[in-house]
DNA sequence: TTGTAAGCGTTATCAG
DNA sequence: CTGATAACGCTTACAA
C-alpha cells in the first residue's frame, strides 16, 4: 500500500540502506547518489514509517504530560510552555487529563495510559505522600507540584511557603491588618494549599499579626466559582477584612466577583492578591496582583530534565529537585506595584538545583 | 532488555500466539491456559510494546489536534473537550501548537509534524482559501473553524453569521442604538471576524440601525490586550456608544477593562457581550454575556467524524459539514438573561449534518 | 561510499 | 483452542 524505503531504493537504483542514510542525514554520501534518492522520494511521495523506526530504535520522540485538566488556565499555560519547550528540542507532547482522579492518576503511573511515550511529566493532584510507592516506575519521570516529595524521580516545584510568606508580609507592609486567605484545605498536611497557608501563617507571625481562624476561607477545588463562594461566605458572616490572599488566581478572580457583589472596593476597602500569575490576572478589573511562580522556567526545566533522563545511557544520575524563583507581581488590586523582587528561599540560595541523594529505581 | 511476548510464552509454556491472544482478549482460550499466561505476565511484569503493535497493525491509536495555542482559553477548552471525547473512545491526543504561523500550519498539513498519528483535527488560523490546495491530504482530516471552506475534508464549524446577527438584534431589542463591534478585520473576506462582522451588519439592517464605520473597532489578534486597546481607542476618540459586541470573549474582557478605566458603567452606560462563552465569562465583574457556539458538541463531533474516517475501510464517504446550534447566554453585562434560544441558521434547519458532494481525495 | 542480512516485538495466516 | 511461521518497515553491524 504505502510506499516504503524499498520502493524508493528500487526506483533510485540503490540499496535500502542508502535510502535510510539519506533520510537520516548521514553525511558520507555522494552528492549524485543523494540527489537520485531524493528525487525518488519526491516522485513516490515517500514518508518514513514512524512505527517501524520506533520499533527499531526503541524510542518514539513522544513524551506524556499528565495534568488535571486543560480548562484550568494554569494548566493550559503550563501545557503551552511544556509543548513549546519540547517542540524546540524536537519532541512531541501527548496530553493526559486526569481530572484529579486517583484512579486516572494511578493509571498514568502504571503506564497503562502511557501509550508508547518515552517519558512522563506528571502533575499529580489526587495522589499524595501515602502513594509514594506508586511513583517507583521504570520509565523516565519528572514530577511537578507540591503533592509528593521524596519520590524517586526528578522534581520541579515552586517555593510556595516563601512566596506565600512574602505575599503576607507585603500586604502587611501596605498597612493591612485583617488579611484573609481563600482556598485553604483544613487539616491537609500536603499540597499547595497546606504550603501556602503555612507561608501565610509565617508571614502573619513575622508581621506581628494574630492568626484568626475566621479569616481562613476553605475551598476544596480551586475554581473561580469556589473562590466566589468562599469569599461570599466570609462576607455574609460579617467577618471584617481589609485584604485577601487567594491561594491561586482562579480563586482570586472568583473572590473579586464576590467582593464587587458585596459592594466592596478593591483595593480601597480590600486589597486582593492571587497566585500563579495566569494571563487573566492582567485583564481583570482591577488588574489582579499575583505571584509569578516561574511557570516558563518550570516547564522548560521539566522538559530538560526529562530529556536528559531519556537520553541517559549509563550512569543513573541522582534525582534532582529544582525550585525556580517566584516573584510578586503588583497590580491594581493591591494598589501598588509590588516589589518585583524574587521571593527567595530563606536561608538558602533559591532558583537552584538541589541534588537529592541517589535512590535506586527498580 | 524488556520482557517480550516470547519470554511470557516460554514462562507459561505456550506459544507466542497464545500470549497474543490472551493480551488481546481473544475469547476462545481455555480458562486454564489464560490463567497460566496471565500469571506469567504478572510475574515478568510484561507490557506490550506499542511500537511493534503499531507497526504490525498500521494504526497507533493517536490523533493530532493542531491549534494556535493553548494559552488562549477558547483553545484550551476546546482541547479539553477533544481530549475527553477521544479518551472516551479509547484514543489519545497529541497536541501541536501552530502559533497561527503559516509555516507551522503548512507543516502540520504536510505531515512532517504529524509523527505517526492516525488522523488530524485542525483549526487553522493563518491559512485561508488561497491555500485550499494544501488541504488535499492522504490522511483522515477534520477541519475546525471558519478559515477554509470547501476543502476535501470533513468540517465542523459554527453558525457565525446567524449568531452575530442574533446578538445584534438582541442588543437592539434592549433599546441600544449605538452598537459598537470590537475585533473587526478590515478588508478580510474570510474567517470568524468577517463572518461575525457580516452578521452584525445584517442585524443592524434588520433592526433599522445605520451602519457607522466609527463603531467598528479593529483588533488583529483576539487577545484581551488588543480588545482593551481597541476599546480605549474608540472611547478616546469620543465615539458615542451604548453597546459593544466583542467578537470573542477575550476581546470582551479586555474591552470591559477599558470601559471601566474610562468610568463607563456596564451595563448601565454600555451593554457588553462577547462570543465563545469561555469559562471566564461567568466570573468577570459584571459577568459577561456571550454566545455559546456549542464547543462541546463541536469537539465531540470532530472526534466522531475523524474516528469514522479512520475506521472506514471501503467506501470513501462524502465529506460532511456539521454546524452545531449556538445560543446567546445572557448575563449581567447586558443586564438581561438573554433569550436562551438557539441562534438557528435562518432558512435551513440548523444543528444538522450537511453532506457535501463527494470529492475524490488523492 | 554503499550493500547484505539480521533483527526490533507484534499480529495474521493457516494448519492442526 | 493452539502453534509455526511469515510479514510489518526500518536501523545497524559488518562487509565489500
Amino acid at each position: 500500500m504505502a510506499v516504503t524505503m524499498h520502493d524508493v531504493a528500487q526506483r533510485a537504483g540503490v540499496s535500502i540502506k542508502t535510502v535510510s542514510n539519506v533520510v537520516n542525514g548521514y553525511p558520507y554520501i555522494r552528492a549524485q547518489t543523494r540527489e537520485r534518492v531524493e528525487a525518488a522520494i519526491d516522485d513516490l511521495g515517500y514518508r518514513v514509517n514512524m512505527s517501524a523506526r520506533n520499533l527499531r530504535t526503541r524510542r518514539t520522540g513522544l513524551i506524556t504530560l499528565a495534568v488535571p485538566e486543560l480548562s484550568l488556565p494554569y494548566f493550559a499555560e503550563l501545557a503551552d510552555a511544556v509543548i513549546s519547550a519540547a517542540d524546540a528540542a524536537g519532541w512531541t507532547v501527548l496530553i493526559e487529563q486526569t481530572s484529579a482522579s486517583r484512579e486516572r492518576e494511578t493509571e498514568v503511573l502504571s503506564g497503562r495510559r502511557r501509550h508508547l511515550t518515552d517519558g512522563l511529566i506528571f502533575s499529580p493532584l489526587a495522589l499524595g505522600p501515602d502513594d509514594l510507592g506508586l511513583f517507583t516506575v521504570d520509565f523516565p519521570l519528572v514530577l511537578l507540584g507540591e503533592r509528593v516529595f521524596g519520590a524517586p524521580a526528578d522534581h520541579v516545584t515552586m517555593n510556595n511557603v516563601e512566596a506565600a510568606k512574602a505575599v503576607t508580609l507585603h500586604l502587611a507592609s501596605l498597612g493591612r491588618r485583617r488579611i484573609a486567605v481563600i482556598g485553604a484545605h483544613e487539616g491537609e498536611q500536603v499540597g499547595s494549599a497546606a504550603l501556602r497557608t503555612a507561608g501565610y501563617r509565617e508571614g502573619l507571625a513575622e508581621a506581628g499579626l494574630p492568626y484568626d481562624p475566621e479569616l481562613v476561607g476553605e475551598a476544596g477545588l480551586w475554581h473561580r466559582s469556589t473562590g466566589a463562594e468562599a469569599m461570599s461566605r466570609m462576607l455574609d458572616d460579617g467577618v471584617e477584612i481589609d485584604a485577601v490572599f487567594a491561594l491561586n488566581d482562579a480563586l482570586a478572580l472568583g473572590a473579586l466577583h464576590a467582593l464587587h457583589a458585596h459592594r466592596m472596593d478593591v483595593p480601597g476597602d480590600v486589597a486582593l492578591i492571587g497566585f500563579d500569575d495566569v494571563d487573566d490576572a492582567k485583564y481583570s478589573v482591577p488588574a489582579l496582583s499575583s505571584v509569578d511562580p516561574g511557570r516558563d522556567q518550570i516547564a522548560h526545566t521539566a522538559v530538560e530534565l526529562l530529556l536528559e533522563r531519556i537520553g541517559a545511557t549509563d550512569d543513573p544520575a541522582p534525582f534532582r529537585k529544582v525550585v525556580p524563583d517566584s516573584r510578586i507581581v503588583g497590580r491594581e488590586s493591591t494598589g501598588d506595584v509590588g516589589t518585583g523582587e524574587p521571593c527567595r528561599v530563606v536561608g538558602t540560595q533559591a532558583g537552584g538545583t538541589e541534588v537529592v541523594p541517589v535512590r535506586t529505581a527498580v
